[in-house]
DNA sequence: ATGGTAGTTCAACTA
């Protein structure tokens, strides 16, 4: 089995031993980071080379970050849109093994009409271009990560206190269509899932504790993986720990 | 309608 996995660590530096002990117990083949908010310099390459794992990473102080570790080394590591000059570091890419992996960390949005809303939806379209090329020339891709967007009401714990809020607007949704249109599959609705299975849960308010959460972390793999996938699964066991991160981590495994 | 928590950085921002 080729196993994959996503977990938004929310800052590698505090949760690097948290990740090192979920890579020791899960052991999956790619395992793809978001909001690392270490600059390259700090990347614990060492930490993860003595774990068995190569890395790639796309970092900036305090905000954002990712990377992905991998146990067969990866090439053609790209960091940017071809089109869109944006500092901040949200996207990276790579091939190992004959696999196109994409690793995101899409724009929260703050709030529906803000300015940091107008971006996610002009960064989500970048992503749309960029992926429909990336697919073009990669039968084999996947593209997973923290989207930021709960595709559909059974994603949300309260779907009429969200509705029409950031993480489950429309032209979000739409966004998100738009990238399974492009020649992707939600790895995670290909299976029969338990009602109300999520992958984040805000800090406040014992969101957790009562499973108040969404799920807008994704694996998405073209329908030629797709076929090929096993299960999917969101391992909520990361986010009861002490200290955790808000999100949980999402596995797939593939029969390739 | 507000507040609740966490991370980075050090007053405020992001989530």
């Amino acid at each position: 089995m080729f196993r994959v996995a996503t977990w938004n660590v929310n800052s590698l530096r505090v949760r690097l031993p948290q990740v090192l002990a979920w890579l020791q117990a899960e052991q999956p083949d790619v395992f793809a980071m978001q909001e690392t908010k270490m600059p390259d310099e700090d990347f614990p390459l060492r930490e993860f080379r003595d774990a068995g794992y190569e890395a790639v990473f796309s970092g900036q102080k305090t905000y954002n970050g990712v990377a992905i570790a991998g146990r067969a080394p990866m090439a053609n590591v790209l960091t940017e849109f071809p089109e869109f000059d944006d500092p901040q570091r949200r996207l990276i890419f790579a091939e190992a093994g004959g696999i196109a992996l994409l690793n995101l960390y899409v724009p929260n949005g703050s709030e529906v009409g803000s300015e940091k809303y107008s971006y996610k939806l002009h960064w989500l379209s970048h992503l749309h271009d960029f992926l429909r090329s990336v697919r073009a020339r990669n039968p084999r891709l996947i593209a997973m990560g923290d989207f930021n967007i709960a595709p559909a009401d059974e994603d949300v714990h309260d779907p009429r206190k969200w509705e029409g809020q950031v993480l489950c607007s429309a032209p979000e949704r739409a966004q998100f269509f738009k990238l399974l249109a492009a020649g992707l599959v939600d790895c995670f609705r290909v299976f029969e899932q338990a009602p109300q299975s999520f992958s984040w849960w805000d800090y406040r308010a014992a969101s957790f504790r009562r499973n108040r959460g969404l799920r807008i972390d994704h694996i998405l793999a073209t329908p030629e993986l797709a076929a090929r996938c096993r299960a999917c699964r969101i391992d909520r066991a990361p986010r009861a720990w002490k200290r955790p991160s808000d999100h949980a981590p999402v596995i797939a495994e593939f029969e390739l």
